[in-house]
DNA sequence: CAGTGGTCTAGACCACAGT
DNA sequence: CTGTGGTCTAGACCACTGC
């Protein structure tokens, strides 16, 4: 039936799919390793491998003296895929276009400190840009880039080439905080996106840092229901 | 200085650093495994698990007879927590309150096959309920529930017990996915959740099968921006 | 063909938590 | 103390792939 899986690929799915279907529910003891070790005629390294990835993945837990037990699901996790926007829009098979309404660079305020944990003074890149599908404003960024993190965007126009498209390929790798909501738009933003005032819009901020340094803060501001995040639900171990 | 971390876990760390520092970028070649053993001084076996864990959370590459080498990130990913409703209002230090607005049994619509993907004609509950968190509604919730998939729940009143909680101890586990959008309150929103006509409001809606089979299908609703979801970005490994 | 990673073994020692 | 998982070793064979 199977094509061959390794040992441990086969004893990962077999628990997985018992505690999956329900017959092992929460709780429940799973064989000792020595015990699957007869069961599988495999060494322990091998079923530690599976049980260690199954705990891993935060389906059983594990402990010593007393053994493996299946966990209760707990917060729901969802993958959430944050696309690059020109992408997005090409997906939706309509043209894209860039377009960067406004530059400044400037020394942070306090009211910085709120979007990117900046000192306040320290120099910042503060862009507004647009992207469009089609002939309709799609998304409105806003974007701020720590200049002391990224000396780089100072020469950078961004006239042509998207900040995150630039950034991507500039700034090594990143941790990211994302927040998601929903806003009316106030008048600047609904002119922007040529919607009426209070048009109910789905914000997403990114907050980036690299190496414990801010990077930028982004806002991205998605006009009515014209945008939808889709998740599926972590899968985690295959 | 380390606080004595395995040898799998020391590889892994070190090799992560160099690759999101950026010191190693996309391309560059991570050391063969017998180099990495002889650097380390311990075995391939060991070398192989920090090498084979990165390669799952996908940093990096790896290739017979030519090495292993690290990725370009591709799509963001993050992980969005979705935790139960009632957990979620008593971290904000609010006493939780739930109510069951409407209970309904009947037989799905064609308009249901939108939302939960049954037949027609196949037999539901549907579900209106309100989260309060102190004295002000938190968040709509509008629920379909399969009863081909899940019969126990004609027998549940949910008067007392918020559908999501009953379903997550009844329901073994099951794949989901999760839309997230921005939409202005109609009336009869606006009035359950105590908000003027048009508030925008951010709706998360979820679908989740169990062994293929359709279970339930969601709409969360919570009034204004007095909610945000937060991801922080994927980091996979530790 | 040769070198890489993928997998596996049959041991071992240790830390830790129940008894 | 005992039994569990956590980690590690020093080999081994195989599959794949680039030369």
């Amino acid at each position: 039936m199977d094509a061959e899986l390794p040992i441990h690929q086969r004893i990962l799915a077999d628990i997985r799919g018992r505690i999956v279907s329900g017959a092992w529910p929460p709780g429940h003891r799973i064989p000792f390793e020595h015990e699957l070790t007869r069961e599988y005629q495999c060494s322990r390294m091998t079923v530690n491998k599976a049980l260690s990835q199954l705990a891993k993945s935060g389906l059983i837990e594990r402990r010593r003296k007393s053994g493996s037990f299946v966990k209760r699901p707990q917060s729901q996790a969802a993958i959430l895929e944050i696309h690059d926007i020109g992408t997005e829009v090409r997906a939706l098979r309509l043209p894209y276009r860039y377009e960067l309404v406004q530059r400044l660079v400037r020394a942070a305020t306090r009211a910085d400190r709120e979007r990117i944990a900046v000192t306040v003074g320290s120099p910042l890149v503060e862009l507004t840009c647009l992207h469009f599908a089609g002939v309709d404003p799609f998304c409105l960024e806003e974007r701020l880039i720590s200049l002391a993190t990224v000396p780089e965007a100072e020469a950078e126009g961004f006239g042509k080439t998207a900040p995150s498209a630039w950034l991507l390929g500039k700034v090594p790798w990143s941790a990211a905080e994302h927040a998601i909501r929903a806003i009316a738009a106030e008048a600047r933003v609904a002119k922007l996106l040529d919607v009426p005032n209070g048009t109910a819009c789905l914000v997403i901020e990114r907050r980036t840092w690299t190496d414990g340094k801010p990077v930028t803060h982004v806002r991205l501001t998605y006009p009515g229901d014209s945008h939808r995040l889709v998740a599926r639900f972590a899968p985690s171990d295959g």
